[in-house]
RNA sequence: GGACCUGUGGUGCAGCCUGGAGUGCACGCCGGCCUGUCAAGCCGGAGGUCGCGGGUUCAAAUCCCGUCAGGUCCGCCA
C-alpha cells in the first residue's frame, strides 16, 4: 500500500521542542548534514557486521534513520533507545533510495537503552503482514507499524479539516448525550442500565438524530459534531458496533445547501490529503443509479452500465424474456471466458434470486453487405455468430437489434437477465460489480468516484405487520410536488432524502425534515404509526416542535468509510484504533466480559444462565 | 439466523484431495563468524497439544460429526 501521499508530514508544526530528542527520525535529511541530533524510537533492525560495525535502524511515527555504531550493540528488535550522533552524508554508492531518510546517517552514536523489549508476537516491518487477530491481540505493537501510525495520522488530519471547514460555514460544535432514551426505530440499540433507577436502561445513541433536530428548534441553526454512534447489529468489513460521523444540521435550508455545504468539507479534505484541485461530485437520481447501475450505491470507476432490452424483445417468443424487464450487461472480451467459469456466473445470478441468468458470446461481428463469400451473400451467420443455450429461440431481428442497442463489435460477453423490475436491476448490479471491480482497480488506484444520489422513495418495504417502512427515517419531507401521493400512491412519493457515494460506497445520507406537524402527521399515518404511538415513542420531539420548529434539514459522513478509501484500505478497522472482530469481541481485553455479583446487583440486573 | 473460506513451532505458509513416524519452506529467536549493510550474508542450534472435543480405522494434521475462534458475504444496519 502506498501511504506516502498520505503521510502527513510531521514538521509545520510549533511543537519543535520534542521532549529527550531534538528531531524526528524521519525527517532528518541532507540539510541536517553536520549536525549533532538526538532521536528516540525503537529499534527496528539490527544488522549486525562484526564487532567493530553494526546498523541499527530506528524508528518513530515519522519515519526510520540508520545509526552506524562502530562497537558491540546489545540492541534487539523494539528496544526503546535514545540516540545522540552526527548526522552524515553516507558513503557514495551505500544511500537507500527506499528510505525517506536514506542520503545519510547518524554516526559517531552515543546509545541510551531506554526500555528493553521482549521479541514482538510478529514481525512490525513493512514486509511482514500478521494474521488480523494476532494484530487485534496486540494492537499496541500493530499501531506501532508505520503503515497503521500513518492511517492514524490520516485521521487526524482529516478530523482537523472537517472541523475547520465546518466552522468555516459558520457551524457550531455542539456535543450531544451518550446516555440516551431507546427510540424503537431503526437499529438495535445498546443498553445501560440505570443504577439510580433500577430496572431501567438508558440507550446509546445509534446516531445524534433527534438530539440535533432539538438543537435547530433551539435556534442553533448550523450545528455539528465528529460524533460517535453506536448500532448493536452485525459487523462488516465497513461496519463496526461504534462508528464516526461527521454529524451535521442546518436550518432554513434546501437541499441543494446541504449538499454544497458537504461538497465543501469533502473538497477540503480531498485537497489535503490528495492534493486534488478541482474534485467532481456527480449527482445522479435514485431511479437512473437503479436503472443503469442496479444499486443505490453505484461505483462510478467503471462503465458497464446496465441496458434495458425492453425493445429488442417486446414481442419475442422465448418464455424467459417475456417479463417485466429484460435487461444486460456486456462484459468486454470477456467471450473467452471458459464454460466452468460461466456455469458460475449463472449459478451466482441463482444465489442472488434471478430465475437464471442468459449469456451470449459474441463472436464475429461483420458488416452487411461485405460478405466475402458470394455464393451465402448476407446470410446472418456471416455478420453475427453469437453462441449461446438460447441462440436457437432468438429471431434473426431480435439478434440484429442486440447487436446495436448494445454497440457489440465482437468478443463480448453479454449477461441477460429477465424478471422483476427492482432485483433484476440489482442482480446485474451486483454481477456488474463482481465482473467490474477488476476494472475499477486496474483504471486508476486513486479514482474518487464521489456522487449524490437523491430523490430516494419515501417508503421502502414493509414490515411484519404490513406497514410501509421508512426508506431513510420517519422524520424525512417528502417532495413537495409527490405530497398529494401521500394517501393515493404511497409507493411512488419521492423524499428529499440523499446518499453520498464514494467508489461503491454509502458514505452517509441525510435529508430535509419534516418541520411541520401537519406534514408529520400524515406520514406517521403512512407509516401505520397511531398517534398514541407516535407520541409515546417520539412525544418530547413533537412537542418541541409546537414551539416554532424552524425548516431544517442534514447529512452526516461516515468518517470510518471515508477515511478508510482515502488510506487505500477496504477495511474500516485498518482505520480504527481499536477495533473489535466480526463477533464483536475485542481480542486484546476480552470484552464483553461477565459482570461480578455485586456489580450486577448494583444495576439491579438479574442475569440467568448462558444460553446454549 | 444462514452460506462460504481459514486454523499446522513465535510469525507467514506447504502438507489434507488419495490416512502410514511432526515431513518441509521462509521469516523470527539463540550461539558463532563477518568493517558498508539496509527484507544483510555464511555456519550451527532450539522451538509443535497440527484450535478444541468426539467418531471411523490396525493407524488421523489428513476422512466424518460437533464446537470455538478469525475472515468475506446474505439477512440485519430507520
Amino acid at each position: 500500500m502506498n501511504n506516502k501521499e498520505n503521510q502527513i508530514s510531521a514538521s509545520n508544526r510549533l511543537d519543535k521542542a520534542v521532549g529527550l530528542r531534538d528531531k524526528w527520525c524521519g525527517e532528518i535529511g541532507v540539510g541536517d548534514i553536520g549536525e549533532k541530533v538526538t532521536i528516540c524510537g525503537w529499534v527496528a533492525k539490527t544488522r549486525e557486521h562484526s564487532q567493530h560495525l553494526s546498523f541499527v535502524d530506528v524508528r518513530d511515527r515519522s519515519g526510520m534513520i540508520q545509526c552506524v555504531i562502530d562497537s558491540v550493540v546489545d540492541l534487539h528488535s523494539e528496544y526503546v533507545v535514545k540516540v545522540s550522533g552526527q548526522v552524515t552524508r553516507r558513503p557514495e554508492g551505500t544511500e537507500n533510495v527506499e528510505l525517506e531518510t536514506g542520503s545519510v546517517e547518524l554516526t559517531s552514536c552515543e546509545v541510551e537503552v531506554l526500555n528493553s523489549s521482549e521479541t514482538p508476537p510478529f514481525s512490525l516491518g513493512k514486509y511482514s503482514e500478521a494474521d488480523e487477530s494476532v494484530r487485534l491481540r496486540y494492537r499496541y505493537l500493530d499501531l506501532r507499524r508505520s503503515k497503521m501510525l500513518n492511517n492514524l495520522q490520516l485521521r487526524s488530519a482529516i478530523n482537523h479539516c472537517a472541523r475547520n471547514a465546518m466552522v468555516e460555514q459558520g457551524f457550531t460544535e455542539v456535543e450531544t448525550p451518550l446516555l440516551w432514551t431507546p427510540t424503537p426505530e431503526g437499529a438495535r440499540e445498546f443498553a445501560v442500565p440505570s443504577r439510580l433507577q433500577k430496572g431501567s436502561f438508558y440507550v446509546l445513541p445509534q446516531s445524534p438524530q433527534i438530539a440535533k433536530q432539538l438543537l435547530m428548534v433551539a435556534g442553533v441553526d448550523r450545528y455539528f459534531q465528529i460524533a460517535r454512534c453506536l448500532r448493536d447489529e452485525d459487523l462488516r468489513a465497513d461496519r463496526q458496533f461504534e462508528f464516526t460521523q461527521l454529524d451535521i444540521e442546518a436550518s432554513f435550508v434546501t437541499m441543494h445547501d446541504i449538499l454544497e455545504i458537504v461538497n465543501h468539507v469533502i473538497r477540503k479534505i480531498v485537497m489535503v490529503v490528495r492534493q486534488v484541485e478541482h474534485l467532481a461530485i456527480r449527482t445522479m437520481t435514485w431511479k437512473d443509479a437503479l436503472e443503469n447501475y442496479g444499486t443505490d450505491k453505484p461505483d462510478l470507476r467503471f462503465g458497464m452500465e446496465l441496458v434495458d432490452l425492453g425493445e429488442v424483445f417486446r414481442e419475442t417468443q422465448f418464455r424467459a424474456f417475456q417479463a417485466e424487464v429484460v435487461k444486460a450487461i456486456v462484459v468486454e472480451d470477456g467471450a473467452s471466458l471458459s464454460r466452468s467459469r460461466l456455469d458460475q456466473l449463472v449459478d451466482r445470478a441463482k444465489e442472488l434470486g434471478a430465475l437464471g441468468l442468459v449469456w451470449m458470446k459474441i463472436g464475429s461481428v461483420g458488416v452487411p453487405g461485405n460478405s466475402s463469400s458470394p455464393d451465402h451473400p448476407n446470410s446472418l451467420e456471416d455478420i453475427i455468430s453469437i453462441e449461446s443455450p438460447v441462440a436457437k429461440f432468438l429471431q434473426d431481428h431480435e439478434k440484429e437489434q442486440l447487436i446495436s442497442k448494445l454497440g457489440l463489435s465482437g468478443g463480448e460477453l453479454v449477461l441477460v437477465v429477465a424478471g422483476e423490475h427492482r432485483s433484476t436491476c440489482e442482480i446485474l448490479g451486483q454481477l456488474r460489480l463482481e465482473l467490474g471491480s477488476r476494472l475499477a482497480n486496474e483504471a486508476n488506484e486513486d479514482a474518487l468516484e464521489f456522487v449524490w444520489v437523491v430523490d430516494f422513495p419515501m417508503f421502502d418495504g414493509t414490515d411484519e405487520a404490513g406497514n410501509l417502512q421508512a426508506a431513510h427515517h420517519p422524520f424525512t419531507m417528502p417532495h413537495i410536488e409527490d405530497l398529494e401521493l401521500l394517501e393515493i400512491n404511497p409507493k411512488a412519493v419521492r423524499s428529499q432524502a440523499y446518499d453520498l457515494v464514494l467508489n461503491g460506497w454509502e458514505l452517509g445520507s441525510g435529508s430535509i425534515r419534516i418541520h411541520s406537524n401537519e406534514i408529520q402527521s400524515r406520514v406517521f399515518k403512512s407509516l401505520g404509526i397511531t398517534q398514541d404511538q407516535a407520541q409515546e415513542r417520539f412525544g418530547f420531539l413533537l412537542s418541541a416542535f409546537r414551539y416554532g420548529a424552524p425548516p431544517h434539514g442534514g447529512f452526516a459522513v461516515g468518517m470510518d468509510r471515508l477515511i478508510a478509501l482515502l488510506a487505500r484500505e477496504d477495511n474500516i478497522r485498518e482505520v480504527i484504533a481499536f477495533p473489535k472482530t466480526q463477533s464483536g469481541l475485542d481480542m486484546m481485553t476480552g470484552a464483553p466480559k461477565a459482570l461480578s455479583k455485586r456489580n450486577l446487583q448494583e444495576l439491579g440486573l438479574n442475569v440467568g444462565p448462558k444460553p446454549n
